[in-house]
DNA sequence: AAGTGGTCTAGACCACGTA
DNA sequence: ACGTGGTCTAGACCACTTG
């Protein structure tokens, strides 16, 4: 008799869910949820594949998945335990329209300008497309409690892009989404620089002042280009926050 | 007869290392490396399981690693082919320093200050121990090529903390890492700000020029605070690149 | 010695996409 | 209809840690 977490699942082999998940989504949520501690120890697996009526692979499965995500840490002749929060996976790749709204801070977006046109050699080169071939450029003017926060312009391919009723009201990636653009991976890079005078104004900065830029190409799961950006965030009132993992 | 990519692999069954991995490492060398082009089509796990003479799921778990990594990726019917390389992993929780060297920058450490004392308050909540329990805070100035490009300063906990002989020849990442000390996952907050009087002076800056911050809390896999730092770089030196990837 | 996770086998059935 | 990947089984042996 040990005092391990053991979880209460019944599978449900008619369901379409896997088992694995079947048993893997309670224990995350217990997880996230913080029910279980740091440090908690987990049933072991044979243990586990036997009381849930499972295989083992398949106990192990569940298990793995959470370790991959990095809720679970496991030692070979030790056992499982709960891994603290702070080694957790990062939600990774987040709009800064999501990110304000989950902070509660009621984003607001002002559609500057959106322009159709045909790609220079420029544009085309950035999104890896044929000069010549249509583009939507945009530019918007990002708020939060009435407060100008963020100027962002962005370059996309006509077929993919939403329109400026869609954009006023949603942020642009969500926007991707609903149109069944799937994002898998985005490069970015950070800077900062002084503020321009055209810049100053819009956002209520003084000339000269120091913002935050950045400057993102993001990549759909076939590796094409669906979307590049260029932000300038006003850095008393927004930075960047990340997790970083070692594989 | 398919023209599909077919590793040719023979396991060793002596080997301390498992069939997966033997499988999936020369593969994913071969995509990295570019000797195989983004889609690619790669032997179905059937096949290759036949014909390496090792069980299905041996041969399934060698294409899984390669999955998470994001360098292939599979369609049910249809069959596996290479990533694009815009959608591989990012290589995670780099070091200034090793970047700089991976840049071919010849990076240089100066040692500001070295001080071992007992944590305050502040310092002891940082790094979530004690408060009394010693703690080493170093400052040092980054340079590449002769020109100054970061102010450093971090607080560790003393047992874990490197020489000052030690900082001025290597990274701290790299300190840590032959010490022992194994890095699971840090937060960090990118922003901006002015530059300070004394930022200026040792930057080589004018005072009220932008500058890039960084915050980091680095964690070992037991969640223990093994670092915190604060930085602020020269943003027409450096900036920060990242990929990010959905889950 | 006992218990844990790590690896591996040799099959099976199913869901999906293509032809 | 066929071939693909996705899931699952019921075992097995090994390596590592702890008592």
């Amino acid at each position: 008799m040990s005092d391990y977490y053991a979880p209460a699942i019944v599978v449900d082999r008619e369901s379409d869910e896997p088992l694995y998940r079947q048993i893997a989504t309670p224990i995350e949520q217990a997880i996230v949820s913080g029910e279980l501690a740091a440090g908690t120890m987990i049933e072991d697996e044979v243990s586990m594949a036997q009381r849930l009526d499972v295989s083992r692979p398949t106990a192990r499965r569940a298990m793995q998945e959470l370790v991959g995500m990095g809720l679970l840490s496991r030692k070979r002749g030790v056992g499982t335990t709960v891994t603290p929060p702070q080694v957790h996976r990062p939600i990774a790749l987040t709009s800064l329209f999501d990110d304000l709204a989950r902070m509660g801070a009621a984003p607001t977006t002002k559609v500057l300008s959106y322009d159709v046109h045909g790609a220079d050699e420029e544009e085309a080169d950035l999104l890896a497309v044929e000069v010549g071939s249509g583009v939507v450029r945009v530019a918007r003017l990002r708020s939060a409690e009435g407060r100008p926060l963020a100027l962002m312009t962005n370059l996309l391919p006509v077929d993919l892009a939403p329109s400026w009723t869609d954009l006023n009201e949603h942020g642009l990636y969500r926007c991707l989404r609903e149109a069944g653009v799937a994002i898998a991976t985005a490069r970015q890079v950070i800077g900062a620089r002084a503020a321009t005078a055209d810049e100053a104004a819009l956002l209520d900065e003084a000339e000269g002042a120091p913002l935050l830029t950045m400057r993102r190409t993001a990549y759909d799961g076939t590796g094409r280009v669906v979307e590049f950006g260029r932000s300038v965030y006003r850095p008393t009132l927004y930075d960047f926050s990340m997790t970083l993992v070692t594989h």
